[in-house]
DNA sequence: TCTGGGGTCCTTTTGCTG
DNA sequence: TCTGCAGCAAAAGGACCC
């Protein structure tokens, strides 16, 4: 039986929500992202915006000299995410196998379901059709017999698009599209294949897997032979497993202040813990992550001892990281802590028994060492909420 | 000139061990 | 004891995606 695959991807989907919500904001440049004058970037931008050359992950900086009449928004994640249960809902309700991808994107296996509701066509009508109407937000959507083709077909023709791609046609329709459509080529291997004049997916598909292997690696030609032959996976759903937790934050301005990124540290340490054991998490690769100002930037890692999801833990190996990496003293634009390879990774039991339940009191007695140390009485974490008496979300682990 | 945050996967380098 | 080597795992970094 052939299958179709339904890809769905909402329309500049911060953007539209805010145009929904604003009317005022009907028919301007919106753009979602930073502030102007802050550090940052894009993160959304109204078809209006686009039209100004602006576009997602653009500095907020360029976008602003681009369109400096446009309203720039903070994005409300919250909302978003509460318009995205409703979208993905909507899909469940047509087909059991629903496997979201992003916020505003997810995959529906529709194979089987034309008895219930028509043709292919008709199920991506009738999808986008229900989340207009219960949203008031456009939709594209593309169904091909695999992932690959359905994600491609859906970005084929937006806003508001349906792309239909029967099995027969996955040649045709791919040859003469652009090898930076396919997924995982970015501006590298663009710049790459183009070298070997190969733009198109036709000139992609002139070549043999041998000689791909030797510019791309084995893997990367495998992923570009079978990309180029429309050759994807057409399964939907399964489990998603995290293999990493990590917060980072970009300062507004350049430090190198030691008692700040110590403290900064700290506050990351906390959040990546609370992480860890809000999802029943042990892990035991501790990474540092540090970006200078010049946006160069290095990662440290250290493996510890034992598994852990202790906000003290994590900070101890963090500051250690940081510490012994050679670059104090140098000015830090971005810092960053991270934890991998969990304990049920590794085949043992996960037993969150061993946690600390003076954890937070230690961390306390952390930001006072700080205090005393660097004489700033200024040192706090989790928006300087966190103090004795107070309430902690990492409190009640 | 400016470039967020949270991820994944892959390749290369490095360091340990026999 | 030293050196060279192979194999392996960990660390580091690059590229990419949303």
């Amino acid at each position: 039986m052939p299958r179709f695959i339904m890809h769905l991807d909402m329309d500049a989907f911060f953007a539209a929500i805010e145009q929904r919500d604003k009317p005022e904001l009907l028919g301007k440049p919106v753009i979602i992202g930073a502030m102007p004058g802050a550090r940052g970037v894009v993160a959304t931008c109204s078809y209006e915006a686009r039209r100004f050359g602006i576009h997602s992950a653009m500095p907020i900086s360029q976008a602003y000299k681009r369109c400096p009449q446009g309203a720039y928004l903070p994005p409300d994640i919250a909302k978003y995410c509460a318009v995205s249960q409703h979208v993905m809902s909507i899909l469940s309700e047509i087909s059991p196998t629903v496997e979201p991808v992003s916020i505003d994107e997810a995959f529906v296996d529709i194979t089987g379901l034309e008895r219930v509701y028509g043709t292919p066509e008709d199920i991506g009508r009738r999808t986008k059709r229900r989340i207009r109407e219960e949203t008031s937000l456009s939709a594209s959507v593309g169904i091909g017999p695999n992932r690959l083709i359905a994600k491609l077909a859906s970005d084929f023709q937006k806003p508001d698009g349906l792309t239909l791609v029967r099995p027969e046609d996955v040649a045709a329709w791919l040859e003469p599209m652009p090898v930076s459509r396919l997924r995982g080529v970015g501006p590298h291997w663009q710049k790459q294949l183009a070298r070997l004049g190969i733009r198109t997916v036709a000139e992609l598909r002139r070549w043999d897997l041998p000689s791909l292997g030797n510019q791309f690696g084995e893997r990367g030609a495998e992923h570009l032979y079978n990309q180029a032959r429309g050759i994807a996976s057409d399964r939907v759903g399964g489990e998603w497993d995290r293999k990493s937790v990590s917060k980072e934050v970009t300062f507004g301005e350049d430090t190198s202040d030691i008692a700040e990124l110590l403290a900064v540290l700290l506050r990351l340490s906390e959040e990546v813990g609370r992480v860890c054991r809000k999802e029943q998490r042990k892990g035991l690769v501790v990474t540092l992550k540090i970006r200078l100002a010049g946006f160069e930037t290095h990662t440290r890692r250290r493996r510890l001892d034992h598994t852990t999801c202790s906000d003290r833990r994590i900070y101890a190996a963090a500051k250690q990281l940081l510490l012994g990496s050679g670059f104090t003293g140098r000015l830090v634009r971005l810092i960053g802590v991270g934890m991998s390879v969990w304990e049920s990774e590794r085949g043992g039991q996960l037993d969150m028994s061993f946690v600390d339940e003076h954890d937070d009191e230690r961390l306390l007695a952390a930001v006072d060492e700080l205090n005393r140390r660097f004489g700033r009485g200024a040192v706090s974490w989790a928006g300087g909420k966190a103090g004795r008496g107070q309430d902690n979300e990492s409190s009640d682990d």
